[in-house]
DNA sequence: CCCTGGCACTCGATTGTCCCGAGTGCCAAG
DNA sequence: CTTGGCACTCGGGACAATCGAGTGCCAGGG
């Protein structure tokens, strides 16, 4: 039903679509790709292509084009991810090491991967809930007023200002240092709850108020701050692809977190790459576009998420190859830190 | 030459031309307002002011459209800022009340003044230079390896991890931590250099290579990240706006942090808007567009700037109203957190 | 002196028509 | 199963005609 010979005419056509973007014919085909066979051959293998719904022609007497389902099949079967050059490997390398802290990280990550891909690249900030705590800090900026500062392993800092039911002296905010850090240092962020349930009645009872302020306050931040914080980068790219239709649409998916969040959500293996292709879009405005997802974490752990989203039409394996590059090298700038 | 008719026939002009975004003809402009007077004479008059540059028209046969010099003129003289109406009033300043800190503050106040004026909203981070060290903390991370926070009097929290020339204790750190913060607490961050030029020799031998370590990276810390960080939101509303041409101009502008600033950059008296229209933008890609700024602050000092970005063709009084609603409400908020 | 109505003129935009060519589907022969 | 031939379809570009909004100018009137 569907040989090796049709195979490679999808193939083709995904190839050619994507980079002249105009419909494609039978003719050209025969042309460009040496596949041994004349014109007519090649045109009855698309209508078999059509008729399942790998292709689609826009209108009678014009090309092929592939539908989302033909790119879909060209991603799993038919295309292999390709690596990047050694000189983009080293522009990363550069680019990266200069970071001196996570904002910065994420912030060049974005860009690199951006101009890296010319679309736009979404980056995820590395998860709150997966690390783990390396210090809790106590400023006192006041008589009844702290600063709270929550250091996790991943270098990210939370910080939240208190205001406590009673006056706290130097001495007090000391111990209350000493007992948190005690508690949960090297602690998993998502453990936290539990490590410190107990943590009231081991206090004294003129203790005893302030820190359940302050607990109640640094679980708040860690349900509060679980939805992630995203960027991106590189809309400008979307202007110069012929997205003349939607583009309104896809920029306002980009400033909503919440479709970004769903757009990154889906969990997949460390080092996997995920691919959603127009349609199997969760959200409506982004049909005509895919999405290019991989995890990154430092070590084994996958931390948090970035890709890049684009026209349906774009050259998946290059994509696919940049985005995995460069959350591996993520990776590792996080591991080093 | 520029008799009070002629004002008006040219306030006429641009604001019918705001409202319909076509050329304006002299026989709709006798239409819709009353001016008194025919459309022949009309017609007279807009030769005039085509002559003095106010007016253009883009083909023989067309109606006028202002020039850069026409909306100045209206802009200057013939317009009046337009008060915001008590519910959008009311409903700023409970979204603003909502934020919790300074990153949501600012973050809440761009996507406010882009929803309020369907344009888009740039947003500059309360600057560093003019606001005072409310607190540095000292937080150990390994033996040879610390944080360094700086908390300023506007909410804002500078971190970065520093690695340490020698080991150091506990009670070293605290020590540290009180004469930084003896030294340091209520400075304005531009007299931080000179406030501490001497600390090195004030003490021990034991404590001064770490001393020197720890201000070079405060003081690298001030200068680097003087460039501040901009944000925006809402480019959605680009794509709005007939932005055919040059949309991808616009958006890359906005992306870099360099334009943006030298967008907001000039200096105005807080509380005093700058208007900056067409081809009086300092970058290329921006002409075509207007920008309406404002200083915002806590009391009576600018800490910085925030404004927003539109077609040249943009409702200058209800834009101008909501840039400086939103700044003042921002300052009230800042000063009262 | 300025305003007004009239009039001829310009020119972009819209509509309709025609034609071309790329590309298809189908069929009969190899 | 492949191939060459052939009739057919249909979008897009070129061209012409028409329409109408808007102008500039001029002569007459307050």
């Amino acid at each position: 039903m569907v040989d090796d010979r049709k195979l490679a005419v999808l193939r083709a056509i995904v190839e050619d679509y994507v980079s002249t973007n105009e419909p494609v014919g039978s003719k050209a085909l025969a042309d460009r790709h040496n596949l041994g066979v004349s014109p007519a051959t090649i045109r009855n293998d698309m209508a078999a292509l059509e008729e399942q719904g790998y292709i689609h022609q826009p209108h009678t007497s014009a090309g092929r084009v592939p539908t989302d389902k033909g790119y879909r099949l060209f991603v799993d079967r038919l295309s292999q991810v390709k690596p990047l050059t050694g000189a983009e490997r080293r522009a990363i390398e550069t680019f990266l090491a200069g970071a001196i802290d996570l904002d910065e990280i994420v912030t060049r990550t974005v860009r690199l991967l951006a101009q890296l891909t010319r679309q736009v690249a979404v980056v995820q900030y590395p998860s709150l809930t997966r690390s783990t705590v390396r210090h809790v800090e106590i400023v006192p900026l006041a008589d009844r007023r702290v600063m709270l500062v929550l250091i996790t392993n991943t270098g990210r800092v939370e910080q939240r200002v208190v205001d406590l039911p009673d006056a706290i002296g130097d001495d007090r905010v000391a111990h209350l240092r000493a007992v948190l850090n005690a508690s949960l240092d090297g602690c998993g962020l998502s453990n936290v709850p539990d490590r410190v349930a107990d943590l009231p009645d081991r206090l004294s009872a003129e203790d005893r108020p302030v820190a359940v302020t302050l607990l109640s306050v640094i679980l708040e931040t860690l349900v509060e701050r679980h939805e992630e914080k995203i960027v991106f980068a590189g809309a400008a790219n979307l202007a110069a692809a012929d997205f003349s239709v939607g583009l309104r649409d896809v920029l306002e998916a980009l400033e909503e977190q919440v479709v970004l969040m769903r757009l990154l959500g889906e969990t997949g293996d460390l080092s996997e790459l995920t691919v959603r292709i127009g349609s199997e879009n969760p959200y409506t405005g982004l049909r005509g576009t895919s999405f290019v997802a991989a995890g990154y974490g430092a070590g084994d752990k996958e931390l948090a998420r970035l890709g890049v989203l684009g026209p349906t039409r774009m050259d998946y394996p290059v994509t696919m190859g940049a985005v995995r590059a460069v959350a591996r090298y993520v990776g590792q700038i996080l591991a080093g830190s």
